[in-house]
DNA sequence: AAACGCGTGTGACCCCAGTCACCCCGCGCC
DNA sequence: GGCGCGGGGTGACTGGGGTCACACGCGTTT
């Protein structure tokens, strides 16, 4: 019997062609399923393992990247070493856009958190695909439309909120994500802190006093959102 | 003879026909001529005074501006009244777009810093516009494209960079708008704290080591960086 | 079991930068 | 003239949170 990696309750989704997944990603998923499947054709799939580069900060960047399975983040490091975490990707999130758009050097190292499998699309048929198909364009406009959004909150949430306040925020953003109060994949400490730019410690004080208060639970690294309306409120306080 | 608003050697711009202004903006200037006019024919021009709100956080948005004299900010602004400047927009930058495209309300409100002119345009126009012409869209994915990279390095300096880094940062992306090592438009310190997130006497004591030590000259309100060099390398001190 | 690694808990210390309180200056206006 | 107002300068005090140093629990590897 294959053993568990996550544990709980979650279902293993079965698994699916690249075409199928594709037509799931909300870039791909106004094309017609014929596009979708010429399309399967030419990407590329590559694995990456636990805590490996996909793409370093100033390369210039000739592909496009869909996260088909495990996470990946986004990340902007320090001659020190001290990192900030720009973003965390899932399942159907996909990066490295930008330099597709542009032709500017990629502005992020992108690092995978887990095993990683991830769909490689090259610029010359990502132009392509742009071009011949508005959709595409659309949807992209959609999507850097809501990280600018995300990253404009971020940027607010920085120098409005103290740590707390934006540990509370962070919390409630990654539970909406997957829908309920779960926040499915574990989030370590350090994580978060690398997420809000604070240290590990402080996180750790303030977890401890979000436990306290009965405002989350966690079990075994999985952490539950128990009082929604108090972090909602903490997560205000300053902005 | 017509009073020098702006003092100093700058050559006043000759006035433009509304569709000759719009043909030097990059969102359009990619469209041919007549398209221009066509399209001139439909905007409004409105004009603000000094400190107006143009457009408040949480209303929905129908329109794009785009900035025919004058300058605009976009702020965040906390319940208690503090508030942090996401960008500062001139001549030739639009905003507004980004409601356009996902239908969601404003993100920011949107202030006059001077009085300014504005060239207002409706979302179905807009819409139609980038539905005709594919080059307006990419255009607009260019646009967010910069964008969304510096909101990754404003979010990047905020949490690996002090104030002082953070304000010589700010003066070098300043200047570098305009071309040369003057910031043509005065820039005060409350200005600069509200940007980089600091207090007003913070951003004014390290601007006096700023002068001290040769890096900038200050005259009558006007910032000229005297020693890029070594504020490229205090902006980079920890990054 | 011992030896790791990794994530976490917690105390001690200290410094950057926010806040408060006042000051000055230059300018436009009643 | 006097006054308000916006911009700037400076000192004194304070505190949030960074850093350092250690300790602990737990699962995995040898």
């Amino acid at each position: 019997m294959p053993r568990r990696l996550l544990g709980g309750a979650a279902p293993i989704p079965a698994p699916m062609s690249t075409a199928d997944f594709l037509a799931t990603v909300p870039l791909f998923k106004s094309l017609a399923p014929a596009e979708v499947a010429a399309f399967s054709q030419i990407v590329r799939e590559k694995s990456y393992p636990k805590g490996s580069v996909i793409l370093f900060e100033d390369d210039p960047g000739d592909a496009l990247f869909v996260v088909r399975s495990g996470r990946v983040k986004v990340v902007l490091v320090a001659e020190d070493g001290r990192e900030v975490i720009l973003g965390i990707l899932g399942v159907g999130e996909h990066f490295g856009e930008l330099s597709l758009i542009d032709d500017q050097p990629r502005s992020a190292h992108v690092v995978a958190m887990e095993e990683s499998g991830l769909i490689v699309l090259r610029r010359d048929d990502f132009r392509r695909r742009v071009e011949e198909n508005p959709a595409v364009a659309w949807a992209l406009l959609l999507e850097l439309s809501r990280r600018l959004r995300r990253a404009d909150e971020k940027i607010g949430s920085l120098v409005l909120l103290d740590v707390p306040g934006r540990i509370a925020r962070v919390l409630l953003d990654t539970a909406a994500e997957t829908g309920g109060d779960d926040i499915e994949k574990p989030l370590t400490h350090q994580t978060i802190a690398h997420v809000i730019g604070a240290s590990r410690e402080t996180v750790s004080r303030a977890m401890r006093e979000f436990v306290e208060s009965g405002w989350i639970t966690t079990v075994k690294r999985k952490i539950r959102i128990a009082d929604r309306a108090a972090l909602e409120k903490r997560s205000q306080q300053r902005l």
